[in-house]
RNA sequence: GCCGCCGUAGCUCAGCGGGCAGAGCGCCGGCCUUGUAAGCCGGUGGUCGCGGGUUCAAAUCCCGCCGGCGGCUCCA
């Protein structure tokens, strides 16, 4: 809140006719009103005074309370200046604050207060004193308010006993335990490195200097890792066995409309905004506004359901500095997000139950991993629907905690899978969420069998959880392995670079045949690379390990003699003789539902610069 | 955002009870012509995060800022 505080001698103002259709004040037109030994406080409320309207009039009315004092006014006029500032609040905003204004700031102060319309063209005259105090500007502004509610945590066992979270805690599985006291007892983990966030330097993955907080950039190594993600978060999404329609958005939606505008408050001060051409903008912190925006002009029936949405939707947040985290907790990050339709609470239990969860723990133990759920549930779904919940946890198979919310928020059950990772810290990455509020707000509806519209149940879920997060646990896994002594290794058809053909002598025939054996790699849509460099077999070996590379085929005049290729297979140490058909076969038999992406180097490691990030050291310390 | 720790070459780091800015790797040049985790020799490379202060003299001590890491808050 922007303001202009004139101490006058004598002020006057009159309205001359209205300025806007809604939210105008009523008065009479026309109608002069003045004032002496007045303080005259032009008002300009701003964009972001919506977020705490108390907070910013309080600090208003403390510190005009304090001038009139000092000036001795016999009166106070609030006057609603739309000139101080480019960033205005929409009128309904401005109207409530100008009104809250003029009441706190009468049971404040002893002088009469005296508000002049919002709303209207006025003119005014004013003669102002000379005097030091008699003109000041002022801008009031005030932290976003925050909600504060009371969790209320319990642990719900496969067999339907609940406990509260100290009397479980020595029932629990080590990962249960960890996740049951950092959640709902609040303990502290004490320091740990972070050994993932390395190990993503190693593959390219960096924060962005030139950019804000918790932007990153992708180098070749980390792009082609993104990519394969995002493709196969696709894949996933499709596995489901529900029609599911892909569809592209854009990132940015404009305040002023009243959808977007109710489900960002809920989001509060996480939004990432931005001003442009004098539009307020908000930057999605998921695909939902897009895709709703998308199906409320669709025509559906109950025939048509369940339907799903799905995008690979940069998003972005906007997470306090110091609680980022790379490849994990970002400002700006990509989300498969899908979006399933239902008829209503029971089908999207069904599915949930049918198709969703199922495919979440089997993506998780693909990576040779398991999630300890976390249930957000709200207090009434948590007494009528005890029995869906405890189905639910039976599905999990385990134990999992539950934390009991008010209805707050647009869901009834929103789950977040966990992982607890190598420094010990449980990692939110897959969930899903049941949403009873947004299909009614965004108008999105289908018509029933009895000819009746009805807004949907929608699903919300992240299967895999968002890119970023899924390749943090795919890099903790390798963490992990290596933690128990095994080499740590990264899953084929997310390796970079899949096969590294290594002539011994970079000349000659053998040269032929490795690229020979290049191309057949290459025409079955396997990302290989060849290392021609002019350098020692040994030096070219260790730049292949020390890139993590799965498969080492190294050919010299044996292997042009046999028509072979000598493999060195990093997950089990093996060092093989193998035709090119044995290891195509190998690679098909990796690769098997996984994408094919194409690779994001030049195919010659010699016509490569040097990448510095592959030379990060990642288990230094040991 | 709050508290604590840390910012030295492209990377990993040493130097920091003040006195000419260092090593290894990388990179460049030359030699070697290669069989499974660094072939040999030489060279190159710095606004010691930024700004201010103390001092004859600051990478080193002090203050402020910026950035990173860890913890906390937060996580619809």
């Amino acid at each position: 809140m922007k303001s202009l505080l004139l101490h006058a001698k004598e002020f006057c103002y009159r309205p001359v006719k209205p300025a806007i259709k809604e939210y105008r004040d009523e008065v009479k037109e026309g109608e002069e009103k003045c004032f002496e030994n007045a303080l005259v406080v032009f008002v300009t409320v701003e964009d972001q005074d919506s977020a705490n309207p108390k907070g910013v009039v309080s600090a208003a009315v403390d510190d005009i309370v304090k001038h009139l004092e000092r000036v001795k006014a016999s009166s106070v006029i609030i006057y609603p200046y739309a000139h101080l500032s480019p960033r205005l609040a929409p009128p309904h905003v401005a109207v409530k604050v100008l009104r809250l204004l003029e009441e706190e700031l009468s049971s404040a102060c002893k002088v009469d207060v005296h508000r002049a319309p919002f709303g209207w063209y006025k003119e005014f005259k004013l003669h102002c004193y000379g005097h030091p105090l008699a003109e000041l500007s002022r801008t009031y502004t005030a932290p976003p308010e925050r909600r504060s509610y009371e969790k209320k945590y319990l642990v719900l066992t496969p067999d339907g006993k609940v406990y509260e979270p100290e009397e479980f805690l020595e029932k629990a599985d080590p990962e249960l335990r960890i996740l049951i006291e950092k959640e709902a007892l609040g303990k502290e983990l004490g320091e740990a490195e972070n050994p993932v966030t390395r190990l993503a330097g190693k593959f390219g993955f960096e924060w962005e200097p030139y950019s804000d907080y918790g932007h990153m950039r992708y180098e070749p190594h980390a792009a082609l890792m993104l990519e394969a993600v995002a493709r196969y978060s696709w894949l996933v999404a499709q596995r489901l066995g529900i029609p599911v329609l892909r569809v592209h958005g854009t990132n940015m939606f404009d305040l002023s409309i009243k959808a977007v505008r109710e489900h960002a408050e809920l989001f509060s001060d996480r939004l990432y905004d931005i001003w442009a051409d004098k539009k307020h903008l908000i930057l999605r912190y998921a695909a939902c506004h897009q895709q709703f925006a998308i199906l409320k002009d669709y025509i559906l029936s109950y025939r048509d359901l369940p339907l799903g949405m799905f995008e690979v939707a940069d998003s972005y947040r906007f997470e306090q500095p110091g609680e980022l985290l790379l490849s994990f907790r970002l400002r700006k990050f990509h989300m498969p997000d899908l979006h399933i339709l239902t008829k209503d609470v029971d089908e999207a239990i069904k599915i949930v139950r049918e198709k969703v969860q199922p495919v979440i723990h089997e993506e998780a133990s693909k990576l040779g991993r398991s999630y300890v759920a976390l249930y957000n549930v709200t207090s009434s779904f948590w007494e009528e629907r005890f029995n869906d919940i405890l189905e639910f946890v039976k599905r999990d198979g385990r134990p999992a905690l539950v934390s009991i919310i008010p209805p707050l928020y647009y869901w009834v059950i929103n789950v977040e899978y966990h992982i607890i990772d190598a420094a010990g810290r449980p990692r939110e990455i897959a969930t899903f969420q049941i949403d009873i509020g947004n299909a009614k707000r965004f108008g999105i509806k289908y018509v029933d069998s009895e000819d009746k519209e009805r807004h949907p149940v929608i699903i919300h879920t992240a299967l895999i959880g968002s890119i970023e997060r899924y390749i943090y646990m795919v890099l903790d896994t390798a963490v992990q392995e290596y933690q128990k002594g095994r080499t740590p290794s990264i899953p084929v058809w997310l390796s970079p670079i899949q096969v590294r053909v290594i002539p011994v002598k970079p000349h000659d025939e053998q040269l032929a045949f490795a690229e020979e054996v290049l191309n057949k790699l290459l025409e079955a849509g396997v990302r290989a690379d060849i290392d021609d460099r002019d350098i020692s077999l040994g030096r070219r070996i260790r730049d292949a390990a020390r890139e993590w590379i799965p498969f080492i085929a190294v050919i010299g005049s044996r292997e042009v003699e046999t028509k072979t290729i000598n493999l060195t297979v990093r997950k089990t140490n093996d060092r093989l003789s193998v035709t090119i058909d044995e290891l195509l076969a190998m690679l098909r038999k990796e690769l098997k539902g996984y994408p094919l992406v194409e690779q994001t180097l030049p195919v010659r490691v010699s016509q490569r610069p040097t990448l510095a990030y592959l030379e990060k050291s990642v288990f230094s310390a040991r």
